[in-house]
DNA sequence: ACATATATGGACCGATCGATCCATATATAA
DNA sequence: TTATATATGGATCGATCGGTCCATATATGT
């Protein structure tokens, strides 16, 4: 996962990802059957952890719009860091893979719909605490949630400032007051 | 250019470049010297095609502000089409060189950089039209509508639906007013 | 026309790619 | 202990990678 996460589906090399794994080309392919197979348990691994995780923090929130506020400010402080220069495998993959037709790609879509998916669900609590007024449209504002992240990841990814990436996180919040 | 922006930096074997250009290997590293030189020259000429048209365009619209409007909508009209599946060669590569240190992947952010700058312009002429507050961080909203271009962009590669990105296109530019 | 410089085609290079194969090592079941 | 099944290391495969080389073709200057 971290060696996908890295480098990339293409660039990644078997020999990276056996040297990372600790164990044999036989192994590999006897465990994954093929370097498309392995992707996408990862990328499965990748987004469980991550979907697990934000709804974990969301539920654990006592506001679903303060949940979504620490998110994107958290992210826009990365700048700067190691973290940052990784991105997200997700976004990444989509990225990468684009409207590519293998299963790859697909599975790399799913994922986006998986975050939007999450955000929506945090817009409609957010909804129902009032902090959202209930008249506007959930699934926009989760799309453009998504939106906001994958283009805050693009900014992380090219070396943006600190003080440019919170800022634009912020205007991000703005919007859904 | 095209075969960088489809396939993307490392993906985009010489022997693509050689099929496209319609001239043979010896031509290619005699004109160019090699891969990486090649790949500056086109990112070069994507960079200098994409601001030249946006800088006439701008220059040409009766207000700023309508000019980013018109861009994000008719960037999230794009959804569906092949051209939404190509994306921007400067997101593109600035998401697959990330943080590298080579000068492909500097002059990945350099480009980025560029059209904040575009943006900023657009924002400081559109504060002296009225269309936005003067007194709101110019530099800021540059770099929210650089991440929200990079951002939409990702979305298109990920295959949202028309109605989704226009909306989330619209949310963008509720921002500015 | 002739000499010189540049551009081009295509064979070729070592390195690396993802993947396969087989002999051996290890685990499991009786 | 013995028979069977699974896991592993390592050599090896054909294909492809970016890049080099040289003979030939074309352009240029006189």
């Amino acid at each position: 996962m971290q060696v996908f996460w890295a480098r990339g589906y293409d660039s990644a090399s078997t020999r990276d990802l056996l040297e990372a794994m600790k164990i044999s080309r036989s192994s590999l392919y006897q465990a994954f059957g093929n370097k498309e197979q392995l992707f996408l348990e990862a990328l499965r691994r990748y987004r469980g952890n991550l979907i697990d995780r934000l709804n974990h923090r969301l539920e654990a929130s006592p506001s679903a719009l303060g949940f979504l506020r620490e998110l994107f400010v958290e992210t826009a402080q990365e700048s700067g860091s190691e973290r940052a220069a990784l991105g997200c495998l997700i976004f990444n993959s989509a990225s990468e893979l684009g409207q590519r037709g293998d299963i790859a790609a697909i599975e790399a879509r799913r994922s986006v719909q998986a975050i939007t998916a999450l955000f929506h669900e945090a817009v409609v609590r957010s909804q129902a605490e009032g902090d959202i007024a209930s008249d506007r449209d959930a699934l926009a504002l989760a799309t453009y949630l998504t939106l906001g992240m994958a283009g805050l990841r693009t900014l992380l990814k090219s070396g943006a400032a600190p003080a440019q990436t919170e800022a634009a996180a912020e205007l991000l919040l703005d919007t859904l007051r």
